[in-house]
DNA sequence: CACTATACCTCGGCATACGAGGTATGGAAA
DNA sequence: TTTCCATACCTCGTATGCCGAGGTATAGTG
């Protein structure tokens, strides 16, 4: 009946992640906070998108973990590998030409 | 063992292809040129994703088609259904809404 | 004692991007 | 003539991966 939203963000998660990490250690609930307030509620990661995407980021050598009881809770740190890093350079750019191709068409002259 | 390149365009193409038919009718082969074109090669739609994704438009009432003969050559001309043009406001807006997002993640200061 | 925030996780469903392959015509080149 | 390219449509299978819903557990607060 009313179709259901589209997704519009296809490997976002892993760009936006990849690019928080590459600046500090985060884990897990925090880089979901964090992107919530950095892009000002625009992007919300939800725990089923999160942990999936850093668990098969980790099993691509994108990420290495380690676990850490703070207050007697296990927060899992994240931080990017070298590949990772490569990655997020690509997927940067990619990310770029795709963003702007796509505003150049939206932006084409319309008659109204 | 590489990763596979991630898709990077989830909605866009409903998006780009409902853009380009609000200005005017236009059947699918020209679609794809015409994208290509205006993109200035960012965004290539492939027949496997432009052809499904008409189709599946049109069963959603957002296009509405009619076959026209050309030089002996069918062509199927699309154009946009007023449900189709709210469906492209709500989907303009959400796209600048997230990629604003992750330009601000992106922009983010990193210590380099 | 209950409730919220923190912190992790999995499962199933579904949409959909994509490549590969298939049909057919018209026109240009060889 | 035959071969090839551009035009023009299509379907199928696969894989990805987004997402909501649900589940566990602890610490602190009202």
């Amino acid at each position: 009946m009313s179709e259901r939203d589209p997704t519009l963000m296809s490997g976002i998660p892993e760009l936006v992640v990849l690019r928080l990490l590459a600046q500090q250690e985060m884990y897990g609930y925090e880089i979901a906070r964090s992107l919530k307030v950095l892009s000002q509620d625009a992007l919300t990661l939800g725990e089923g998108v999160l942990y999936p995407a850093l668990h098969t980021m980790e099993a691509r050598g994108l990420l290495r973990s380690r676990p850490k009881q703070v207050d007697g809770r296990t927060r899992i740190y994240y931080q990017v590998t070298p590949r990772g890093r490569k990655r997020l350079e690509r997927l940067t750019a990619s990310w770029q030409r795709v963003s702007e191709g796509v505003d150049r068409v939206l932006g084409a002259p319309s008659h109204e």
